[in-house]
DNA sequence: GATGAATGAGCGTTCATTCAT
DNA sequence: AATGAATGAACGCTCATTCAT
């Protein structure tokens, strides 16, 4: 009855991230997700073709924002090693500071929904490949990166990924001090040349 | 004329398992369950008070498994750095064979079903006192573990979570080595005193 | 809230049956047809496996009825010309009096639902058989019936069949005798040796 | 700069007669038939107002093909028999041919959509008088058509729609020769008199 | 110890249609 | 002449759960 001409897409990505946060994706319903909005639950559809492409779209939003952060942090880097260390530091930050985009982009289980296409998983490639260049750099290595730095690239991912995702289920010990945790995963993962 | 009293119970986990690792939590449905144990939905009521708490019971399980496993390794190691290196190697075993219990015990979030009970959270945390403990005696305090220990403990659990949920997930890169990729996450974390 | 211990599949059928001849199969909705019975649509599912499977049973009664109609009608005349007229007007009476039966039998459009279990049809076409048999017996083949009483029972039945459908959609002159015509219509089937 | 006007109007009717012959009625939807054409759903309201009058355009278009056929045949007929079986064969052919155009002139139950105006019923009227017409001159009947040529002309025309019926639901047996088959029919209906 | 019958709530989705522009 | 945005109602169906037996 209302026909508001405000555009509802943002609105719709708006609400579905914090609904996304709160009761994951079993609990975000296209009913309550429109309810939250404004508008019935036909006008998603007007923006979305279905649920999958809704949660699609936020994880492309995820993987746009997460390679911003990183790529800034890798532009304002003044030597090699501040490089990694401050990638790792934005990667943290961008997890811990956007858990709803966090979870969607790396705790969805696949099963969970239709297959994000092989295709967008590429462009999230590209994030990895900053830490990548970052590293053969930080070696020195003027051809580019070799396979021991795609193998580092990825140890150091799937470090900063535990601390991150633990920290988010809310399952570290809470006596522990947090930025010292922190300080020692960067440690382990961009740890100098050693 | 073979009367068995066919209980119920383990046949319900059996299934509630298998079922959980070909559809994930999500896909795990009482009357689906019921079919394939070959009860009527409602029986599983009378093992357990709902949903939930059969997942809390998988939990359990899980939490069981994982820590005898690690115990062994603690046990069968010859040395010192052998203790963690096996520790280290017995979770990513875990977490790769048991996708399953992995995915309810860290990659459920909290929000999705009832709070499992903090209590047992608790008899979660003796796996990370092997870790702690392995850590101590490598550093030949006789005392007992420092807060350091404590700290180097987690990190070295969030590095190994963070391989095991990523491989599980199948987010990393099929072109690595898993292996080395492995072995990689292995030293990252465990890696002696250097 | 009400739990009545009443049998609820004839009910449905039976409602199923007038909701099908009212308003078709499109207009047959599980919740519309769940309120009729006086029950919630989930209740259906107890029943039917889905609503195709509840049009299946529909058909599967139509055929049975008209199948019992039909031998009995065989059965009780006394002549060999008698028994063919006698299908015929046992043919035309069932339809004209159940039009629900009728409809989904031969009505439904095949691609308006899953198709009908092929193996189904073939109890249908028994139907068919004591048309063929009583063309046989009455030209005194003794040796059963041969391809051109096979093709007759097929003109046969869909003389019947066009006089049945057009009368049932209302779309048969009012001005015409309807008697007169049912009569002319047998005529022209099952119109003697000529 | 070749502006067509691009009068939607024939394009609407050409899909929906494709749509209608693919999908059925209850597969035509304004939804996809708008996508089918090229425009929005908003736009085919503007040719016609509302689904139920789309279809009776197609009706009335599918009448007068109908006509135009039965016309013709009986136009182009060298002697008065040959007139009646050149109009069985033809409204058989129309039938076999134009399938989508059968179902919603005869087969569309009328409770199925808003009923289609009685006073345009009249005009398909005009059909079944070409065969009663055409029965009177067979008969040498200078002073028109009796009431018994009019019953005829509709066991003729019921016989007729039988066989297209059962055809088009391909509910009559493959084993059968579709051209004895309908050669059956035609004789059974416009055959002489004997 | 187990079942059969039933429920109420909710799901994702599609429908024909309207109306301001 | 056509659209884009929106709607309310309905769809078939599945869910976890309850309760009398």
């Amino acid at each position: 009855m209302v026909r508001q001409s405000s555009n509802l897409q943002p609105k719709i990505l708006r609400n579905a991230r914090a609904m996304l946060l709160a009761e994951g994706y079993r609990g975000l319903s296209m009913r309550k997700l429109a309810n939250g909005v404004g508008c019935t639950a036909t006008s998603i559809y007007l923006y979305f073709k279905n649920k999958d492409e809704l949660i699609h779209s936020l994880i492309d939003e995820g993987i746009g924002h997460l390679y911003d952060r990183l790529r800034t942090a890798a532009q304002q880097a003044k030597g090699a090693q501040e490089r990694v260390d401050g990638l790792c530091r934005a990667y943290l930050d961008f997890g811990l500071e956007n858990p709803e985009y966090y979870e969607i982009m790396f705790q969805l289980h696949p099963t969970h929904m239709t297959r994000y296409p092989a295709e967008k998983y590429r462009r999230a490639r590209q994030n990895l490949q900053l830490f990548t260049e970052a590293l053969a750099t930080r070696a020195n290595r003027s051809d580019g990166p070799t396979t021991e730095d795609h193998l580092r690239a990825n140890t150091i991912w799937s470090n900063l990924h535990g601390a991150v995702s633990l920290l988010l289920a809310g399952r570290v010990d809470v006596r522990l001090d947090k930025e010292a945790y922190l300080e020692a995963v960067i440690k382990d993962s961009a740890g100098g040349v050693a």
